[in-house]
DNA sequence: GCGTCCAGGTCTACC
DNA sequence: GGTAGACCTGGACGC
């Protein structure tokens, strides 16, 4: 893989900051830096004794972030600095922390998925071992969408090299606050390039076609931002994200603010045994099955389910008896 | 060392 | 509308 060919270092001088009191019950650490190890915004960020450092393009302008906490899980208080390369205006300010409010997920009531999960015999163990983990909304659909079609058909080291490549060819690294974080491209930038220099640099084989096509898709036509989606009812977001390149069924469900319960070969052996005791014969045909019974059993409270029982592997493992390691 | 298989899906041609 | 086959790349596996 080609690092650093390309990667522009911005450094961000200009700060301002606020705080935050999410909804209780809220843990900072368990919702910036999950057990799974999903990203706040990028995979370069830093997560250092309780503190996050990240970064991220909004509205085509680079912004650090460095954020604590100052509470606890009861009474949530979280410390926002923002970075910039010049000082922003007052609106721009607000449209920042809504956009760090969101991905926080700092208004998310969590009651309604706590009083069913701890009915549930699965959940119930989830919710214990998470309490307070809230999930948020990304601010672009471009990174989501790129994440989503680089886990497709690849095992998941090879998608984790290959957005680390992407990422470091064609991103953008803020430095700030004495640190580096290198941020996901724009879609602008990606519009541009050869479907065959990003294959052959980033190693991405056919997805290089898709991910070009949702650049140019995403930065010449007008299409719903995250906000937008998640204004939408489930089914008008999904219907749009599935007429993006590359994105089909599953992709979508990972997309969509609304969340989904993107079952694929292997969330299909975990929740396969989950569910039904016993590890499916054909992961790939099991796909439909172990997706519906996902649904029937959680309902709307489905990509909270899915996101819960994704984060607590080991521990479900241990507390129902089921191995949960793939086969 | 070499050939084969297939992986945390989606698209397209064909019926 | 339903479905088989193709799709990059690289690691695992058998020989």
């Amino acid at each position: 893989m080609e690092y650093n060919i390309s990667l522009v270092v911005t450094p961000l001088s200009h700060i301002f900051e606020f705080s935050l009191k999410p909804t209780a019950p809220f843990d900072f650490s368990l919702t910036v830096k999950n057990p799974a190890g999903w990203s706040f915004f990028t995979p370069f960020e830093i997560f250092e004794n309780g503190t996050l450092w990240s970064a991220t393009k909004v509205s085509s302008t680079l912004i650090g972030v460095k954020m604590w906490s100052e509470g606890n899980i009861s009474n949530p208080v979280v410390s926002v600095q923002v970075f910039s390369i010049e000082e922003l205006a007052i609106s721009h300010t607000k449209f920042l922390i809504d956009v760090i409010k969101e991905a926080l997920g700092a208004e998310q009531d969590l009651s309604g998925f706590y009083e069913m999960a701890r009915k549930d015999d699965i959940l119930k163990h989830a919710v214990d071992d998470l309490y307070g983990m809230h999930d948020g909304i990304p601010p672009s659909v471009f990174p989501e969408a790129v994440l989503a079609i680089l886990l497709q058909m690849a095992p998941l080291k090879r998608s984790n090299e290959m957005m680390a490549s992407f990422i470091q060819n064609y991103g953008e690294a803020a430095e700030f606050d004495d640190r580096q974080v290198s941020a996901w491209p724009v879609p602008e930038r990606i519009s541009s390039i050869e479907e065959s220099e990003l294959a052959r640099k980033c190693k991405v084989g056919y997805r290089a076609k898709h991910i070009v096509k949702l650049a140019k898709k995403l930065s010449e036509e007008k299409f719903p931002s995250m906000q937008q989606l998640a204004e939408m009812s489930p089914g008008e977001a999904r219907k749009a994200l599935i007429g993006l390149p590359g994105i089909g069924d599953y992709s979508a469900d990972i997309i969509s603010p609304h969340g989904g319960f993107p079952i694929d070969v292997w969330s299909a052996e975990v929740f396969g045994k989950l569910f039904f005791g016993k590890k499916p014969e054909n992961n790939r045909e099991a796909v439909e099955k172990v997706k519906a019974e996902g649904m029937r059993r959680w309902g709307e409270w489905s990509w909270m389910a899915f996101f819960y029982v994704v984060q607590d592997l080991p521990n479900l493992s241990r507390k129902m008896g089921v191995d949960l390691r793939l086969t």
